[in-house]
DNA sequence: CTTTGATTACGATTATATTCGTAATAATGA
DNA sequence: TCATTATTACGAATATAATCGTAATCAAAG
């Protein structure tokens, strides 16, 4: 039986390439792989079998129109950094979302990052 | 080169045992492996070889004074939890605490947890 | 002491992830 | 056309994770 394509998570080589798509929209494995290289050695053909494996599970959409492919990813950030956080609630913190946001917030966290956290929930309905 | 304790990531596997001994506290892999296998239907051999390995990795500790050694979490549920989310924080929301809040909290959370986290900053210095 | 049962140790198997070399293919321009 | 270059396709190698069967070991009961 063909696997939920929204219970799809990617690996981590597979989510550092989507941040690379979400950044620059729409791109060739040319492209992508200038800027993988920027910051590690990984090889031009590493980059391309990892969108080639991430097209069969659907984590990317391509466009064949050309011959460079033109790779894009097939959900919204948004969406990917939601299905991740639950993951995590569900995994390690018993599926409480107050649970995990307590233990996001530390000393670490700047004032102004506080700021933002007091808006949004400000912001809220509820 | 020997791995850095603190930057070991307990893997899935890893994680649900360490969510039953941070509830449990110490035990026997018969006793890890009689509440495993009311969710699941992993093998007795199974649960000791990722233990095993676990000890390997210090992610737990071993007392063998008895013949069924006793295997507890090398670090607490909160330091885990931490660390967990630190990762995630930097390869799914560029290093930013409060996108991920705003990503966790949705339609979905209650407005208990939502007012459980408005006193957790209300309690805050900053 | 010896048998029986429980436990750990070990190694093999399978699955997934990551990496990259080489071959096949297509496009370009000399 | 044909040689060169860029790109994709394919397959193999390596690493880690997860699983479990079997062997070795130990302890307790008889």
């Amino acid at each position: 039986m063909a696997r939920d394509k929204s219970a799809v998570k990617p690996t981590e080589a597979e989510l550092s390439l989507l941040n690379i798509l979400w950044q620059m929209g729409p791109a060739t494995v040319r492209q992508i792989h200038e800027i993988v290289s920027t910051t590690n050695k990984t090889g031009y053909t590493t980059v391309l079998k990892i969108l080639q494996i991430m097209h069969e599970k659907s984590l990317v959409i391509r466009d064949e129109t050309n011959r460079a492919h033109v790779y894009a990813a097939a959900n919204s950030e948004r969406h990917t950094q939601s299905s991740l956080i639950k993951d995590l609630i569900s995994k390690a913190f018993g599926g409480s979302t107050s649970k995990l946001v307590m233990r996001a917030i530390d000393e670490s966290t700047s004032a102004e990052e506080i700021n933002d956290i007091r808006q949004l929930l400000n912001s809220l309905e509820k």
